[in-house]
DNA sequence: ATGCATGAGGC
DNA sequence: CCTCATGCATC
């Protein structure tokens, strides 16, 4: 470090997003929550392997601090990067951030680095809006079209990533244009590319992969106690406390019978499933962006734009649910609200929440701008008096046998179903709502199982990756008894 | 974020 | 009994 103020963040070399990737991020953070006794994050229902953070420009400073032996400029305040997720922040600041072919990012502040005439100027046209410059390649190329939440004095305001395409970070101004050093032509032109305000498309969240099946053969850690999890409550009119393996070999003999044919769900499998395909499975299979009279690009956006200002404002989806439920008009639980940010539900769906998230964000946001908090976030749920059936928790032992025969049939009939219930010691009951539920989450995982391949790496395009691996459900009979 | 439960609407 | 939209509870 010289007399060019600037950090440098050792990534591995391994790592394919750049600089802090979320999970770094959020590890970061935890791990000097864990160090300073202090909430950095500030966000813990909501942190994930998905979605962005949001973090201020102490945070950020702290978090680069703590990966490296480096230290942050004192003049560094701003800005902050991200592998497909969020940046932010701090008006007033300018920074070019650059990634070196070893994996290090460097943040070079402009305000220290470019002449102090054109900064002013530029906060003049630009009022105070952050200048986020990215330089370098192809994992920069990456980030290009994401997009910045930017708190202003004025609201929220959006603020797209371009990406400058250049493999070292020399940039310079020339009568207050910004140049590559390598004089390759800037595309887009630079007036767009310093400052854009239209949402696009944002880089694809990264969403964790579940497996659908377990498929473990119970541990012995696994006595009997855990076939029904009781949630330490054995008071309760919990269905199986007498659900025992008493023969485990019943149980093992049983499962064999049922034949696996498959250990996974083929992608062929998947195509028919479909009856009421999820957001995200609709624009997978290309083109149509209208269905059921439903403008999915519109939905997509809005989606993003919606977890964008949520995250800003530094609330949770519990919060933002609270809140709903705390104004007129239908209410939306946490669950929904997720599931909404996710996509991972039908447009028709979509449709009829969207507008309820709109109106609400519209207002939290101004208020928001006030100072205050939005109607309802400090509100507590109220206790809910009606008697819900407690939870099954399936042992893990009837999770496998049930997989295996879903894969086999996934419209048991109710003979059938009798038969599992009795089987495995459960109520018919939750048998049957069981497969309902395997058949309906079926539907909206198709979509999970594909991010197995390039969700990050390839895939310069931007689209989203396809690759369902799931049964076809409606290849059994429906059946009744 | 997701698993099981509930209830509406429908054959 | 099914699908579908949702939510509570839990992971």
């Amino acid at each position: 470090m010289d007399a060019l103020p600037h950090m440098t963040v050792d990534i591995e070399a391994s790592q394919q997003q750049i600089a802090l990737s979320f999970q770094q991020a959020s590890n970061l953070m935890q791990t000097m929550e864990d160090q300073s006794h202090s909430n950095i994050s500030g966000n813990t229902n909501d942190k994930g392997p998905s979605g962005f953070q949001v973090m201020n420009t102490q945070q950020v400073s702290q978090a680069i601090q703590f990966v490296g032996q480096n230290h942050l400029s004192q003049g560094w305040n701003g800005l902050c990067i991200q592998g497909g997720q969020i940046i932010q922040q701090q008006p007033q600041q300018f920074a070019i951030v650059h990634t070196n072919a070893a994996g290090q990012l460097t943040c070079v502040p402009l305000i220290q680095s470019l002449p102090i005439s054109t900064i002013a100027q530029s906060q003049q046209e630009q009022s105070v809006m952050p200048q986020v410059i990215l330089t370098s390649g192809n994992y920069m190329q990456s980030l290009s079209g994401t997009q910045v939440l930017i708190p202003t004095p004025q609201g929220l305001a959006v603020q797209q990533l371009l990406t400058l395409p250049m493999t070292s970070p020399m940039v310079s101004f020339q009568n207050g244009q910004l140049v590559s050093a390598q004089a390759s032509p800037v595309q887009p032109p630079l007036g767009s590319l310093i400052y854009s305000t239209q949402p696009q498309a944002l880089c694809q969240e990264t969403q964790q992969e579940q497996p659908i099946e377990t498929n473990q053969l119970m541990p012995s850690n696994n006595d009997g106690s855990t076939m029904c999890s009781t949630q330490g409550n054995s008071s309760s009119n919990v269905t199986h406390n007498n659900l025992k393996v008493e023969n485990p070999d019943i149980i093992a003999s049983t499962v064999a019978s049922v034949t696996p044919i498959f250990s996974t769900f083929t992608p062929e499998m998947v195509q028919e499933v479909q009856d009421q395909p999820t957001i995200n499975e609709i624009s997978r299979e290309g083109n149509t962006h209208i269905v059921d009279g439903v403008d999915l690009k519109e939905i997509k956006e809005f989606a993003k734009e919606f977890k964008m200002k949520r995250l800003a404002m530094g609330l949770t989806q519990t919060q933002v649910g609270l809140a709903l439920s705390a104004t007129a008009g239908p209410a939306y639980s946490q669950s929904a609200i997720c599931r909404f940010e996710k996509l991972d539900i039908t447009p028709k769906s979509a449709q009829k929440i969207k507008p309820v998230l709109e109106k609400w964000m519209k207002e939290a946001e101004e208020s928001y701008q006030l100072g205050r908090p939005p109607n309802g976030v400090h509100i507590h749920s109220p206790e809910h008096t009606k008697k819900r059936k407690k939870r099954t928790s399936f042992s893990n032992q009837a999770v496998e046998y049930l997989n295996e025969y879903f894969k086999k049939k996934t419209h048991p009939t109710g003979t059938e179903i009798s038969g599992i219930a009795h089987q495995l010691g459960y109520d018919r009951e939750v048998i049957r709502i069981w497969f309902c539920n395997k058949r309906q989450a079926l539907k909206n995982a198709v979509r999970l199982t594909n991010k197995i391949q390039a969700p990050r790496s390839g895939n310069p395009s931007g689209t989203i990756p396809i690759a369902p691996a799931l049964p076809d459900v409606s290849i059994s009979t429906v059946n009744a008894s």
